[in-house]
DNA sequence: CCGGATCCGGTGGGATACTG
DNA sequence: CAGTATCCCACCGGATCCGG
């Protein structure tokens, strides 16, 4: 197993994530991550244009996940030295081919959720007519 | 946005939820899901013998996680009537379809791990460059 | 307009002890 | 062997208020 948390009781984990895919899954597998990028892909916006975009998002996640994203590389961030001030979003390199891989997942998904819907149900018919 | 969360305040959450990338996610972005369907993928395994495969997961989370992707529809289960007891889990059909395109963003992962701690370090380095 | 700071609840997950 | 029950903490994420 890559697992290996064993000695670092530090509170951080900020980098070097000794297994590449939790490393990753860790970072998009929050409750944002991905819809802030899917809803980044096609478009550039700013800060506000995004939350009203993704609606039910705080400002503060979303600025804490933007963050993330931008210090993980998956989008860059232009700054315009204007009153107001004017902060642009985009997808970086890194972060369109990262949705690539991903396309094909998202559509697993879709293809693939009633089934896990009906699985569910089905156990929850299970455990009701046993209770 | 496809998220509506709105009335339901019931603390289940637990079938149809409205988004399906949302949920798939929601179900494989913990901790152990993912890990557990990899592990599984090319064998059959028992209870004990997954828990010492994985290694540092507890068997809280173990049973939980098997349960829920058993739910789900991920896994089979598998109950002998013997004593001592012997339960066997596999990867389901839908599991097993689930990995395939999951392999592709596990290796875009392992590609592009470096590239992420890389851009992780430059950032820190600039914030401490200026604390 | 773009966030940061703070408070607070829900949940994920570990440790341990117990059951069938 | 294959789990469950309980306790407990860390962290995610929402709400709200404050600052540049």
């Amino acid at each position: 197993m890559t697992t290996t948390n064993s000695v670092e009781t530090q509170t951080e984990t900020e980098f070097d994530h000794p297994c590449p895919i939790r490393d990753v899954l860790d970072r998009i597998g929050d409750q944002w991550s991905l819809l802030i990028l899917t809803t980044l892909a096609p478009a550039t916006l700013r800060f506000n244009e995004l939350h009203r975009e993704i609606g039910d998002i705080s400002r503060q996640m979303l600025s804490r996940t933007l963050k993330r994203l931008e210090q993980d590389g998956f989008i860059e961030r232009k700054i315009y030295a204007e009153v107001p001030p004017k902060v642009e979003y985009k997808l970086s390199p890194l972060g369109h081919s990262f949705l690539e891989p991903m396309q094909a997942l998202i559509a697993w998904a879709d293809s693939n959720h009633a089934q896990i819907c009906q699985s569910r149900r089905q156990h929850r018919a299970k455990k009701d007519g046993q209770a």
